[in-house]
DNA sequence: GTTGTCTGTGCAATCGTTTGCGGATGATCG
DNA sequence: CGATCATCCGCAAACGATTGCACAGACAAC
């Protein structure tokens, strides 16, 4: 028994009623049941009974369908999508290109395309990218080599060529969460969603503002800031270079340049992070520079993700539909799998004001 | 296009400078290249050149394996995986099942498991489970359909049938991070990580806690408990029932959990919740009692996942090696694929002290 | 000169499924 | 009663790769 655990009788507590689980007892002598197991038990012809399993058993009289049938589940057919895949030439596989599924954000794109896809009878693969075009090289060649009926791009940044490549290959693809010129994508209103941020500021009278950017080049954090900045400059305060620095999107990014911010000589009386998980790594800096949220830094987080309610103080957000997202951009690919046109998508944000911003929580 | 924003200006806004973007251009009249293309451009047998592109590439001459090897590249060929699993019964994939991948726990553990499993040379499949039957049933179906090699199961209850099925297939598999009698798991130690938040919060003078327990049906969620539970009632301190509420993992489960353990007649002076986002759910309940935490109710998460570091109160928290766990499980599914004996794995977990608990924070 | 070994290659079967085509059967119609 | 047609089913060829086996040629040993 491999033991790593500091005490060894924690370490056996676990499986001291457990006799022989570190050996797997193979299969007992049954064989593979195929396609032509059901046909032999149903005496017809493999093609007959493949006929009389598909989803419009045509030209199959119904007295068969239904033994086959029967005979299938007593069997415990399953059908091999590999070698039917082989023959019909699509896979019934959907790919999913993500910056990262412990991104909190992406798991629940994630999530909704997995359930969408499913309902529409295909499965989904997906690949953490870490926004490194190493990894989404390797990814996406795995995929293709599984030959992939279509691709779901989440992780898209400027200069990426992802997009380029399955369109050259003639693979089906769509953008979801991040544009990219020239390319459909399904995302939510990146710039409305940051101007709305700038406008909750301004009516509470914030004049000196920062902003957490996230990545240079991902679409999401260009256009919130765009739109931020875009706001506050027609106001009339526009917002200093100085005040506007980039990050990763993680906890980690944000405090970096919560800090940052903060060390400024005047420092910000609200911050603009672009993203829940920037905000919280800003949270920290807050904490660590010893001021208090809201009364001296007020913060405004992006996606309104579930724990920014629950948060000792609850953080107000820009509420993207990711569920929808993720649904829209399934079905978007699933009509360019047909060949048939896709329209570009632009769901509306909505701010939700909490209380790093406002005093009275509702 | 599809418009669903609240502002004309802000929808055309993203893809105004992009002509065609809604219809994808099919490929162009390129065969596909298979390895009959390769071999007929290298005036070999497809046999041959199917042993040149193989690993260990025996019984061909180097100067063949040099000249099919380099028109392979040339000619953008892509070995089909789906189909040379048809024939060597391997589809290199390996499924994981989770109950969500916005766990960030699970999100964790499962992109360590797609790191080693890749550097095998296998892809994985996820699928969320939900903790649901029927969601883990047509999961697995799916993944039997596609002749998965090996199953990391993440997700087992007591009473859950996957592991037992998946055994009877004689398909290997592994448990990761929760435990079931009988089957080979990677976990870390749970009950012992119980203990270490007991003996803790005991150090500090709690004698009246309280427990917000999980699932009671994960072995994660009861061993943590029973070890919490247990050092208490060693001190002399026993938890009485009333203390301990079961809730689901997530934020909202630990929010209702919370409260009613803050609704007792006698509430106690510190929580112990047997996860990061359950004790996120606490923080909130502590904050709508109107209380303060660690003066008024110190709180203690499970597996230090990042963001407990930089919340506004930093969380003390149990930390476990989440990507170990990964990686262990595929090197124990591994050696289990071989048909060779694998060891179970408890791994030690270590509690972070932070401002939750304790004032100065270092 | 026969036998033997070794190396490099081709042949053909195989994995499990789908599908175009044609044959057999029985029903319908004129 | 013969022609026409629909229905049901089997045959065999794919799909793209891997692999046991045989064979040809080179070369050495006896």
């Amino acid at each position: 028994m491999h033991r790593t655990g500091p005490d060894a009788l924690d370490c056996l507590y676990a499986q001291r009623r457990s006799p022989d689980i570190t050996q797997q007892i193979p299969p007992a002598g049954n064989q593979r049941v195929t396609l032509a197991t059901v046909a032999r038990h149903a005496q017809v012809h493999v093609s007959t009974a493949s006929r009389a399993l598909s989803d419009d058993a045509a030209g199959v009289s119904t007295e068969t369908v239904r033994r086959v049938r029967e005979l299938a589940v007593m069997l415990g057919y399953r059908r091999d999508v590999g070698a039917a895949g082989l023959r019909t030439g699509s896979s019934r596989l959907i790919g999913v290109l993500v910056p990262r599924l412990t991104d909190i954000v992406l798991a629940t794109i994630y999530e909704s395309i997995d359930v969408a896809a499913g309902a529409a009878g295909y499965s989904t693969v997906v690949a953490n990218t870490l926004d490194d075009t190493d990894h989404r090289r390797s990814h996406l060649d795995a995929m293709l080599s599984r030959r992939i009926d279509g691709v779901i791009i989440g992780d898209s940044r400027i200069g990426d060529t992802a997009a380029y490549e399955l369109q050259k290959l003639g693979v089906p693809y769509v953008l979801v969460m991040r544009k990219l010129e020239g390319h459909l994508s399904i995302t939510t209103d990146d710039f409305l969603g940051g101007r709305l941020a700038a406008e909750h500021l301004l009516g509470l009278g914030h004049r000196r503002v920062g902003v957490i950017a996230g990545d240079v080049l991902a679409s999401t954090g260009i256009e919130r800031t765009q739109g931020f900045r875009q706001a506050y400059e027609a106001a009339g305060y526009p917002v200093d270079d100085r005040y506007v620095v980039s990050s990763g999107f993680d906890t980690r990014g944000g405090l970096a340049a919560g800090v940052q911010l903060l060390d400024l000589a005047e420092p910000p009386t609200a911050i603009f992070a672009v993203n829940d998980f920037i905000a919280l790594g800003a949270m920290g800096a807050v904490r660590d520079a010893g001021k208090r949220l809201r009364e001296e830094v007020a913060l405004v987080g992006y996606n309104d993700i579930d724990i920014a309610a629950t948060l000792p103080v609850p953080l107000t957000s820009v509420r993207s539909a990711l569920g929808d997202m993720g649904r829209l951009s399934v079905e978007a690919l699933l009509l360019r799998m047909k060949g048939q046109a896709a329209d570009p998508v632009l769901l509306p944000p909505v701010l939700v004001p909490r209380a790093t911003t406002v005093g009275v929580v509702h």
